[in-house]
DNA sequence: AGCACGCCGACT
DNA sequence: GTCGGCGTGCTC
């Protein structure tokens, strides 16, 4: 028999099966998904079977695997199809998707270890060097002794071992026990005399905490008087009580959870308002599978808002559940991993890496907040965890649901056309009405004399709170900071007349640039609306926030949430407990705080600058925008009667007036016949290839290059400088393909697998 | 990727 | 002569 074999080598050029003969004594062993020590050219390496034949067509010698990693197979059969599936999605290699399932803990370090068989053969000054040892593992500091070295493997007297090295490790906790009467005394007695009366086992950590010390505790243990015995734990995470307020559902849920069909494929996109109770609907949906034996996944946008639904879910499912982001250490997440694996837990929440979970029997997913760009992974291997989800969930015959108040245009336009099934959740579960909105217009604060960041009215709102002992939430807007060119006095933003996208200022040669088609003109002084000169690029931080609401507003306790504060493991608990316990009266947040948050005492949103993502020089620009405001004016009021209030200094703008009313549709009415026109998602497909090196002409050639390959059957926007065109002495040039229906081009992964340029880097992603 | 092979310059 | 620089090409 023969197994096909991905070799654990991140490299494109042997990101293909290799074929290894099966030996007789490990044929009843090896199973697709095994991980598997081979030779590889000249040196030893793991490789995971993905498939087992009787033959091969490769002409040469094959080699035998030398021996089985684990006992059983790492992966699961459907992780390596997801795998494979994934690696025609998204043109990345079949390792790194491989990688995705496996437990960094259980990634493999080799170590290239030498033995020295006769030490009498050696010179002395390296046998000084060794200092007696046997063994060492090699590194710079062996240089002058290459030869020597490489003398000895000739000849027989040194051998390579190479070392595969787990990389985590099962955590163990110790526990002592009675076991008998030995003469001692002292504390050692008073230690043997305490466990002898209880007569359990009790930890370790307990004895020591409790004044008795390791060199009492290991007389005992050496004398056999007590014992010690080691039991893997589990860790459980961090757990705060959050009570999930109403177990019943509503009329509305209750039709929605109806409408899922558990027993086949079908992607269903649930739009409902925030607050409207969706959390109830997964729960409900999530027990429903449970009842027929299946796991569940449910994704959520960030690891923020991970903990908070994991509390949720395990006050409701008890210990089935198992929670997994990148916040957990690498021992937490492969404690995680195997309770999935062990089929100890069957309802999985997560961030994206979720899916990824060795779920045998899965029975639904379910997506939150859907429209997040947090599903998309950028680095390598890039994947959009909602186009894996559907790959699964097609693979399973399973639903897939997608869930948000402010579903992406696109896929919104799938489910009003049949490809998708719609859901509807219109009203608020707790039947307080949406949020109140209002526009403060900067212009006119700007012509008043008010320079500050904070309306006069705003201001005024902000001290009404304050004394009446609310909580007031501001959000700044980060994305697409400081680099577009706004004017002040009217709100026009300077865009490109080709694509309709705002222009990018730079600064070097003082011009304004259009991404996305190169499109260059000096920059304006005067606004060519208006004619004011108070026209310039815009930006705002939150520390200066901070200092501004420290001057004005000097006994209100300030809580600052944005990437660069919450970025510790624990923080976003800490500040999460922090408002429930009303210990801060303002919250300054980017987009951090504006998903999933359930504040009692929170009843005012100030949003600063409500323009700014509108700036972005993407295609999906409102869309995003909208769903900011959307999401962060949700926060309002969500026990009390909220408002909120938005800066702008564009109050006309579309998508402001429709976040205005909660008004999605005719934001998604208004906005779907732009991408009609401009040929964007969801009547086009876009694939973005990226071209990055020091050099910038040959990034710009190979883009071009590619430009060329495909010219003709396709649409191709570029080569155009990239938004972050210089980061740190690289250069980045983007290719824009749209095409209809698909993502696969034929030419494309040619190009890409046949191409070979050290000097400059391609990535394949999307639009 | 990582390792061997191989072909050139500068050293005891 | 030979050590070691790194460019090239292959890995079942």
């Amino acid at each position: 028999m023969i197994a096909n074999i991905i070799v654990d080598v991140n490299n494109k050029n042997v990101d293909q099966t290799f074929s290894y003969l099966i030996p007789k004594n490990l044929e009843t062993f090896i199973k697709i998904g095994s991980r598997v020590k081979v030779s590889f050219g000249p040196r030893l390496i793991s490789g995971i079977v993905i498939s087992i034949t009787n033959s091969t067509n490769y002409e040469g010698n094959l080699k035998e695997i030398i021996e089985l990693v684990d006992l059983e197979p790492l992966l699961l059969p459907f992780q390596i199809e997801l795998a494979l599936k994934m690696k025609e999605l998204f043109y990345t290699k079949t390792v790194e998707n491989l990688n995705l399932m496996i437990p960094q803990a259980l990634r493999l370090d080799y170590k290239k270890e030498y033995r020295i068989n006769d030490l009498s053969k050696l010179s002395l000054e390296f046998k000084d060097y060794l200092k007696g040892k046997l063994t060492f593992i090699y590194n710079e500091t062996y240089t002058k002794f290459n030869k020597e070295i490489s003398e000895n493997i000739l000849n027989g007297n040194l051998t390579l071992n190479v070392n595969f090295k787990q990389r985590g490790k099962i955590k163990e906790e110790v526990y002592l026990k009675y076991n008998k009467d030995v003469k001692t005394r002292g504390k050692a007695l008073e230690l043997l005399d305490y466990l002898k009366e209880i007569n359990k086992e009790i930890p370790l950590k307990l004895i020591l905490e409790n004044g008795y010390s390791t060199s009492s505790v290991n007389t005992l243990v050496s004398k056999e008087a007590i014992i010690k015995i080691y039991k893997e734990v589990k860790r459980d995470l961090q757990n705060i009580n959050i009570e999930v307020s109403k177990n019943e559902l509503n009329q509305d849920q209750q039709k929605v959870v109806n409408s899922v069909d558990l027993n086949k494929y079908n992607t269903y996109l649930l739009n409902g308002v925030t607050a409207s109770g969706k959390t109830l609907v997964y729960l409900k949906l999530i027990e429903k599978c449970l009842k027929l034996g299946k796991t569940s996944i449910l994704l959520v946008p960030e690891i923020s808002l991970t903990p908070q639904l994991y509390n949720i879910l395990v006050n409701y499912f008890n210990n089935q559940v198992i929670m997994i982001h990148s916040g957990l250490s690498m021992g937490e997440k492969y404690d995680e991993w195997r309770k999935v694996k062990e089929k100890k837990a069957k309802v999985i929440v997560g961030a994206r890496s979720a899916i990824f979970m060795p779920t045998e029997d899965l029975g639904i997913i379910i997506i939150d907040e859907e429209h997040t760009k947090a599903y998309i992974q950028e680095n390598s291997p890039y994947y959009d965890v909602k186009e894996v989800a559907q790959t699964l969930a097609k693979m399973n015959d399973i639903p897939l649901l997608l869930a948000s108040a402010t579903p992406l245009v696109a896929d919104y336009y799938k489910a009003l056309n049949n490809e998708y099934k719609l859901l509807k959740l219109d009203k608020r579960a707790t039947n307080l009405p949406l949020p109140k909105i209002e526009i403060v217009d900067l212009r006119k604060e700007l012509k008043d004399g008010n320079k500050s960041i904070f309306s006069r009215y705003l201001q005024e709102l902000i001290n009404d709170r304050l004394n009446k002992h609310e909580q007031v939430l501001l959000f700044l807007n980060r994305r697409g900071f400081s680099t577009s060119v706004m004017c002040r006095n009217c709100g026009e933003i300077i865009k490109c007349p080709n694509c309709d996208l705002p222009l990018t200022y730079h600064k070097y040669n003082d011009s304004l640039k259009c991404h996305q088609c190169n499109y260059e003109m000096d920059n304006v002084k005067i606004c060519p609306k208006c004619h004011s000169n108070k026209i310039r690029y815009v930006g705002l931080g939150t520390e200066k926030i901070e200092q501004e609401i420290k001057a004005l507003f000097k006994d209100a306790r300030l809580l600052r949430m944005d990437s660069d504060v919450m970025t510790k493991k624990n923080s976003y608990n800490e500040a999460y407990l922090k408002i429930v316990n009303h210990e801060c009266d303002i919250i300054i947040g980017t987009e951090i705080v504006t998903k999933g948050f359930d504040f009692k005492e929170l009843t005012l949103v100030g949003i600063l600058n409500a323009d700014m993502a509108f700036f972005y020089p993407s295609y999906d620009a409102s869309e995003v925008a909208f769903t900011l405001l959307e999401q962060t004016s949700g926060r309002a009021g969500r026990f009390k009667e909220g408002l909120v209030v938005m800066q702008s200094y564009n109050p006309l703008n579309k998508a402001l007036k429709a976040s205005l009313n909660h008004d999605y549709v005719s934001f998604y009415e208004d906005e779907i016949n732009k991408r009609k026109l401009m040929k964007n998602p969801p009547f086009y497909n876009i694939i973005k290839v990226s071209f990055k090196s020091l050099n910038k002409f040959k990034a710009y050639n190979k883009a071009l290059e590619l430009k060329t390959v495909l010219n003709g059957d396709y649409i191709v926007l570029g080569p155009t400088e990239d938004l972050y065109f210089k980061v740190n002495n690289y250069y980045n040039y983007n290719l824009f393909i749209k095409l209809k229906d698909t993502y696969n081009i034929l030419e494309l992964r040619k190009f890409y697998e046949e191409y070979n340029d050290k000097e400059v880097e391609m990535k394949i992603g999307r639009g």
